[in-house]
RNA sequence: GGGCGUUUAGCUCAGCUGGGAGAGCGCCACCCUUACAAGGUGGAUGUCGGCGGUUCGAUCCCGUCAACGCCCACCA
């Protein structure tokens, strides 16, 4: 029996923390996160994008951990052996910044007052007192990952692969050192690569400046937006097509200020069109004119210091930063006449990614890694369909970039990575590569000279290597503890589309290379979140979304749900706070389905015998069938908004909305036998449904489960996932179902039309043709008269006479009578009728014109044909049951 | 300059390689009906960006124009 007392026992809304504080903990005690053999002998793995150790969970990072979990969590109830496996990353630039920081704030020192060892044993121990933060904040989302395997990119598994990788590419002439333009950040005082640098808009402008010709009276002007650099230019180029001056070709020009002289050269990068038509060279400090000056064997002049101030080639200026300089060469050639005008110009100027200061191109000694022949084997995995995107347009950008590659400047001189292993004798200066971090003699003359490179490596050559370094390789017995056989290649990349070049692409070539197979089979890109506008979320705005408060606010769950319900195959994710809320709304929903079936579980075993299934049942467990399909299918292609929207509408539209519903009159019925078998039903369904949910909401699926399942049940994590099942298909029970509830929200709206509250019962008759259909009906009246709040229900042919005292509205199949006591509105009653009537001719007239179309009758497939068919019949009898009624009335 | 993408209800978006448009939120009306007011029932709202084309039929395919967004690129 149900009572009070056992229904107050559950409160009334879901509270998601004390779900979050206790299933956590259970799950990664029980061991479920480790990956286990499960019925289907396949394995599933994905390698987390490892954040950076500085990192602090946003709304990114939360997408992120939660595809991967959804996918972690379905794949292991679906029986694979699965691993998610999680890291964190060193972060060369941005935890070398956050460190120098923090020493200049605490100690006014910045880290050349220290040795590299010193400022390097500041930032250890920088991260081990405050990195790594968001490893906790991603078990506040529920991600279900095996932190066993946690590995950060400076730990020893990650650095051996490095140095394999570094030093076999070295050994095979891949990786060489080269005096190259890089860009180069003047407040790292480092080289970074083109990916790091973001191109802004910034109105400058154009200077016209005069050199003159050696040997000639003439002048030649050129136009240049950085007069500054100057001091390095080698030569004027000029177009060999261009009539004005390629008699100049061969001469020599003087470069004012410097009274340098430099050839006149020719060279068709030049455009005649733009600016003057004629340009100066400065190789050391623009990457055209470097270009330029390798062609025609060039000086190059490096002006500029590691901070970018003016060093000393001409000590008018040094020491002066290039704006200074600029302001004072401008006064100077306008004292000497040779400024011509000045006009504004906007154009695109290099700015750090990271720093956001703008970068210069400058020459210097960096290493490069070679990847023309990698990126060719890279890109044909992709062709190949080794390796899939989804969605599968993403290939373009990774294909625009990989087929093209640049080779990749890999040294950063930074002191806070992995040091580049290379070594040189003071003795014989032979350089080599070694794994061996502390070589104690030159291979080549036996002297113990060795001094190291300074440099560290681009944080990416480490990330690049990460799902080799991360379960085990180099080292075979550390490949063999943790799986490597069997979890490499990987079965999922997930990450955002941003970093398609810097990372995937990176992991392709690298992979690839150094192991001789790609390291994921799929690659998901999800959408980068942005606020509910559509706009990028900035500090600056003030628009960001902090997941950890979402969670706090709404619970895990709801965050969840609402990052999965918008994720796909689009590019952007508007995420609002309103949202949330929503989800969370329906998190508790299924709470209080939960309540109400909770009472009854003791009645029944949950198992349901099929022969015994009445109408309803067949039909909910036949929409049950369905959106368990939908739910696998759509998981399986990362399609997350459509399983999220299949289910929600389950859950809301037919279980709670009708299947519930329809269980209340029997619950709180007599029939001791069918309660037992509805409580079956229900607990059956509703397992199933919490299962289906899982992988989204986990924490209360779990708890609800815990108070649903049998003592044989394990925890849902470790549950198996619902399939689809042929034999809960039942077509019959589903058309007849919809029948049900036109009838049923046509009486509601007739209730509604004459305000006739849900405490006041009314009679209601119905008048249909179809014998079956009224056999229906009458069988189902329990349920109609429940769902419609009817005392009094008749159910006729359409020959007998209808109520007088009434009102009507008409289904295609039913005439539905609502009858009243009171005055009837006859106007108010005429005026609806007739606008249903004429929407309804409408449609008729559609469908009529269609079928009299003999193209249409001939080339259409007979299932539209079919379709239309049965459309217009039937929307010729509501038109008739209208205009009876209309005639009646009148 | 090159490439990609977007344009559907007030807002944010779905629309399955063509058969006459949907969801959530918001809005309006009525309801504290013993799972849930974080709820229920009912309702309104769209020249599916413009113009052409293919087709019996176009939100969907093709062309073109427009607006917006993103990425790449050395424009002196």
């Amino acid at each position: 029996m149900t009572t009070d007392t056992e229904l107050n026992e559950l409160p009334k809304t879901f509270s998601p923390e004390d779900s979050q504080n206790k299933w956590y903990d259970i799950w990664e005690k029980s061991g479920a996160f480790k990956p286990r053999q499960g019925k289907r002998g396949e394995t599933y793995c994905i390698i987390m994008p490892p954040p950076n150790v500085t990192g602090r969970l946003h709304a990114g990072h939360a997408l992120d951990a939660t595809t991967q979990d959804i996918l972690t969590r379905f794949k292991r109830m679906k029986g694979y052996e699965t691993l998610w496996l999680p890291g964190m990353d060193h972060a060369g630039i941005a935890t070398q910044s956050v460190v120098e920081k923090m020493v200049y704030d605490k100690e006014k020192k910045t880290r050349h007052d220290f040795t590299r060892e010193e400022f390097l044993k500041k930032i250890w121990e920088w991260k081990d007192e405050y990195g790594g933060i968001i490893a906790n904040q991603q078990r506040a989302i529920g991600a279900s990952a095996d932190w066993n395997y946690a590995l950060f990119t400076m730990d020893k598994n990650a650095n051996d692969a490095v140095k394999k990788a570094f030093v076999d590419y070295y050994n095979e002439g891949l990786i060489y050192q080269a005096d190259y333009i890089v860009n180069w950040d003047p407040e790292l005082r480092s080289a970074i690569s083109d990916a790091e640098v973001e191109h802004k808009e910034v109105v400058g402008a154009f200077y016209h400046i005069l050199y003159k010709v050696v040997g000639s009276a003439e002048q030649l002007e050129i136009a240049t937006t950085r007069p500054e650099t100057m001091l390095g230019d080698t030569a004027v180029a000029v177009n060999p097509n261009d009539d004005r001056f390629k008699h100049l070709i061969g001469k020599k020009a003087i470069v004012p200020i410097i009274d340098r002289e430099v050839p006149i050269i020719g060279d068709t990068h030049v455009d005649i069109e733009k600016g003057t038509g004629c340009l100066k060279v400065t190789p050391g400090h623009d990457f055209n004119d470097f270009e330029i000056g390798k062609r025609h064997n060039l000086k190059i002049v490096n002006i500029l210091n590691e901070d970018c101030t003016l060093n000393n080639t001409h000590p008018d200026y040094q020491g002066l930063s290039c704006q200074d300089a600029r302001k004072k060469i401008l006064e100077k050639l306008t004292e000497q006449g040779l400024l011509v005008k000045t006009e504004s110009h906007t154009h695109q100027v290099g700015h750090g990614e990271r720093s956001g200061i703008i970068i210069e191109p400058r020459v210097s000694k960096q290493w490069f890694l070679n990847v023309q022949e990698m990126a060719k084997v890279a890109v044909a995995a992709v062709e190949k369909d080794q390796t899939k995107f989804y969605p599968k347009s993403w290939e373009n950008t990774y294909f625009a970039w990989i087929r093209e590659p640049k080779n990749w400047c890999i040294s950063r001189q930074l002191w806070w990575g992995h040091r580049i292993p290379v070594f040189t004798c003071s003795s014989c200066k032979h350089s080599f590569a070694t794994e061996d971090d502390h070589p104690s003699k030159c291979p080549k003359c036996s002297k113990a000279n060795l001094i190291q490179d300074p440099d560290v490596l681009d944080t990416w050559f480490s990330s690049g290597l990460w799902p080799l370094s991360t379960l085990g390789w180099p080292s075979k017995e550390r490949m063999k503890e943790k799986g490597f056989d069997r979890f490499y290649p990987t079965s999922t990349l997930v990450t955002g589309y941003d970093i398609i070049f810097f990372w995937v692409a990176r992991m392709m070539m690298m992979c690839i290379k150094s192991y001789g197979d790609i390291p994921f089979k799929h690659v998901y890109n999800h959408a980068l979140i942005r606020d509910k506008h559509g706009r990028k979320m900035s500090k600056s705005l003030g628009n960001g979304i902090d997941p950890l408060e979402m969670i706090q606010k709404y619970g895990a769950d709801a965050l969840r749900f609402t990052l999965a319900a918008g994720s796909g195959y689009n590019r952007g994710l508007n995420l609002d706070p309103e949202r949330i809320e929503g989800y969370r709304n329906f998190v508790n929903k299924i709470w209080n389905a939960f309540r109400f079936i909770s009472p009854f579980l003791n009645e029944s075993d949950g198992k349901v015998t099929h022969n015994k299934l009445d109408h309803h049942e067949r039909w909910v467990l036949s929409e049950l069938n369905s959106v368990t399909k939908i739910m696998n299918e759509s998981t399986n292609e990362y399609r997350f908004d459509d399983a999220c929207a299949a289910v929600y509408s389950f859950v809301y539209d037919k279980f709670c909305s009708w299947f519930i519903e329809l269980s209340k009159p029997i619950l709180h019925g007599e029939d001791i036998a069918k309660k037992k078998e509805r409580a079956a039903v229900l607990k059956f369904t509703f397992k199933k449904t919490m299962a289906l949910l899982h992988p989204f909401i986990p924490y209360i699926t779990e708890d609800i489960w815990d108070k649903l399942k049998d003592k044989s049940d394990s925890l849902l994590i470790s549950y198996e996932y619902p399939e689809f099942d042929e034999k809960y298909i039942y077509t019959e029970d589903q058309e007849q179902m919809n029948k049900f509830i036109d009838v049923v929200s046509t009486i509601r709206n007739l209730r509604s039309s004459v305000n006739i509250p849900p405490k006041e019962k009314a009679s209601i008759a119905l008048f249909c043709d179809d014998e079956t259909l009224r056999k229906y009906f009458k069988n189902q009246s329990l349920g109609l008269s429940e769902m419609a709040k009817a005392n009094e229900l008749h159910i006729e042919s359409k020959q007998k006479d209808r109520p007088r005292k009434s009102i009507m509205s008409a289904t295609t199949h039913t005439e539905v009578f609502l009858i009243l006591d009171g005055v009837v509105n006859i106007d108010q009653q005429l005026a609806r009728l007739n606008k249903d009537l004429l929407k309804t001719e409408k449609d008729v007239q559609k469908l009529e014109d269609k079928l009299s179309n003999e193209n249409f009758i001939k080339n259409a497939p007979p299932e539209v044909l079919d379709e239309v068919k049965g459309k217009f019949r039937q929307a010729r009898e509501k038109v008739e049951s209208l205009q009876a009624t209309i005639a009646r009335l009148k």
